[in-house]
RNA sequence: GCACCCAUAGCUCAGCUGGAUAGAGCGUCGCCCUCCGAAGGCGAAGGCCUCAGGUUCGAAUCCUGAUGGGUGCGCCA
């Protein structure tokens, strides 16, 4: 149940009568008349740019067009009036009888607000992905909140989902971490050791380095790094990820599977993906032009092997193979992009960090050619994480091994509030995140706003329980506080196809922040308008009738906090 | 030098595949409340949507250019 989709439907159906009747020129494109709140609820309920819309290509005046549009609509029983204003809006003036049933709608549909836009599409999401190499910090927080509350809000949009993770477990990093390793092992067995430039110095390898001497004892004291290296990479690796998914599970992210880069190597899967830009002569031998500007102190032009990324949008040709034949970082991704429009996913989403920016292209680029066009890939870049505590900037630096961590977070305000105030902000704008005030109980924080509705309306459930009330999908609506709810509710649906096209999900954070700011205004009239509570004193039928309302409240924000992956409170402590 | 992102009220930010008089919170000012339906309420002031062009019936939104800020720019991932 849409009611715009609804009121939509019957301005279009209306306007194919009239170009069938002749009132209108037959074959006009309809698919830009829009169906909206209007800005200012004294225009009515929605309004229709239809009249503007169709003028032009209809070689008419807008005003005609909607005054002829008006008539027609008016005879709808939903309609109580239609009125045209300014350059040739239609206002829509909808029946009282509308926002009651909007009301028992979502009492009576449990899954009302769900859409399917998406029809079923296969769409993988690419989040978090971070290095194996330690905890996950603030930023991968806000990555992970994000693909995952996208991930949801397009489920529930209507589409087939997989949450994946790659594992950049193939490249020189891991070797990096396995030496550092190594030295908490050599640690472990009383040796002193200095961590230099280059090696992971965190504490959260010292485990790990004990871990490992309770597996070998000492089989790899003293000896080579080719000895040990590959056994301790793997074992690190392992003992990361361990990590890493324990982390994200105390964010309540759990991926639907993890993608392994190593497995791309020695298995003819990179090859494979070449091969395929290859037969279609995207690649290469050949110099790449220095860069302008700044140049690297070390630069010399070489022959790389290239892929021509620029015949797919990109600045310039980017190498997949290094100057020693090995492959770059590159080529393993166009593997693992290869492998995802293999499995025959419809639609492709990366959530990157801002600093990966420069990188959006080619991997567009190389998705366009494996797919010949075919498998759209947004990539949504997530903006820097600025943490706050006592008005103290926190810093983060996983260099120097004293980056604040996810679980830093959470542990200090919890998963629902973490992940709450990083859908705060949209995700290309930074964003501030201050301790105290997310934990705050006022109307100045967002997370305990919307929670706050929440729980007073379960304090009001609880009491028509106590009372032994029963509870009614019949609203009576009179005050226009109500109206305003209800047409909030009536919302809902509509956002959530905004936010599932935009792949935006931070608006479901906003639409939570404004339905209940109008749910609270309707509580506050409830101090100074008895007649207004929701609890009738010794009115039972009354009672019922005013319950509904909050019910349906109730629904809607336990369902825009289910996408984003916060558990709705149903009482404040 | 080039690419991408950003620029909206004093501050922090929303703003719908272009729509009417551009919104919210904080702060400021005024009034009310001190009743556990508690963790305040109501209202007001506050804007050249960075600037200059363009497209359009209509631009904060799209295009071009400028300015300011962020990120990145072969052999790190």
């Amino acid at each position: 149940m849409n009611l715009f989709a609804d009121i939509r439907t019957l301005v279009i159906a209306t306007l194919e009568t009239m170009m069938a009747e002749g009132a209108l020129p037959a074959g006009l494109d309809l698919a830009n008349v829009a169906v909206e709140p209007p800005r200012d609820a004294a225009h009515g309920d929605m309004a229709t740019n239809a009249a503007m819309v169709l003028a032009k290509p209809a070689k008419l005046k807008p005003r005609d067009i909607a005054d002829a549009l008006a008539q027609r609509l008016a005879d709808d029983p939903r309609i109580v009036a239609a009125e045209v204003a300014g350059p040739g809006f239609l206002n829509l003036r909808l029946a009282d009888g509308i926002w009651a049933g909007v009301i028992a709608g979502v009492l009576g549909d449990p899954s009302f607000g769900r859409s399917d836009m998406g029809a079923g599409k296969r769409v993988l999401v690419e989040y978090v992905s971070a290095n194996p190499t330690g905890p996950l910090h603030v930023g991968h927080t806000r990555g992970a909140v994000f693909g995952d509350a996208l991930a949801a809000l397009l489920d529930y949009a209507g589409w087939d989902v997989t949450r994946e993770y790659y594992i950049n477990d193939g490249g020189a990093q891991v070797d990096v971490l396995a030496r550092s390793v190594y030295l908490r092992y050599l640690e472990a067995h009383g040796q002193a050791v200095a961590f230099e430039d280059g090696t992971y110095p965190g504490d959260y390898l010292i485990e790990v380095g004990e871990a490992l001497k309770a597996k070998v004892g000492d089989a790899y004291v003293g000896q080579d790094e080719q000895v040990w290296l590959a056994e301790v990479r793997d074992f690190a690796t392992e003992a990361m990820m361990d990590l890493i998914r324990t982390d994200l599970a105390s964010l309540g992210v759990t991926m639907d599977s993890f993608y392994s880069e190593k497995s791309l190597y020695g298995t003819g899967k990179i090859e494979a993906a070449i091969d395929d830009l290859h037969a279609k002569g995207l690649i290469y031998e050949g110099v790449l032009e220095p860069p302008k500007g700044k140049l690297p102190e070390d630069w010399e032009p070489r022959e790389q092997t290239l892929f021509r990324s620029t015949a797919h949008g990109d600045d310039v040709d980017r190498p997949v193979k290094k100057s020693d034949g090995s492959w770059t970082y590159f080529a393993p991704d166009i593997a693992y992009h290869y492998d995802k429009v293999q499995r025959g996913y419809d639609e492709l989403i990366d959530i990157f960090g801002a600093d990966h920016g420069g990188y959006v292209k080619r991997m567009k680029a190389a998705v366009s050619a494996l797919s010949e066009g075919q498998v759209p890939l947004d990539v949504k870049l997530c903006q820097l994480v600025k943490l706050f505590k006592n008005g103290e900037p926190f810093k983060m630096s996983k260099r120097a091994g004293t980056f604040v961590t996810l679980s830093d977070v959470v542990e200090q305000v919890g998963p629902d509030v973490t992940r709450f105030v990083m859908l705060t902000r949209k995700n290309d704008a930074p964003l501030d995140f201050d301790f105290d005030k997310a934990v705050e109980q006022s109307k100045d924080n967002p997370v305990f706003y919307v929670q706050y509705a929440n729980a007073r309306i379960h304090s009001v459930l609880r009491k028509f329980a106590e009372a032994g009330i029963p509870l009614s999908d019949e609203p009576v609506l009179e005050d226009a506080a109500e109206f305003a709810v209800a047409r909030k509710l009536a919302e809902w649906p509509r956002l959530v196809e905004i936010a599932a096209r935009n792949h935006e999900p931070h608006r479901v954070a906003f639409y939570l922040y404004e339905l209940a700011s109008d749910f609270h205004a309707l509580w506050n009239r409830g101090n100074d308008t008895p007649a207004l509570r929701f609890l009738q004193d010794g009115n039972t039928s009354a009672s019922a009738g005013k319950i509904a309302l909050p019910r349906a409240v109730s629904v809607v924000i336990s369902a825009g906090l289910g996408i984003l992956g916060v558990t709705p409170v149903e009482e404040m402590r």
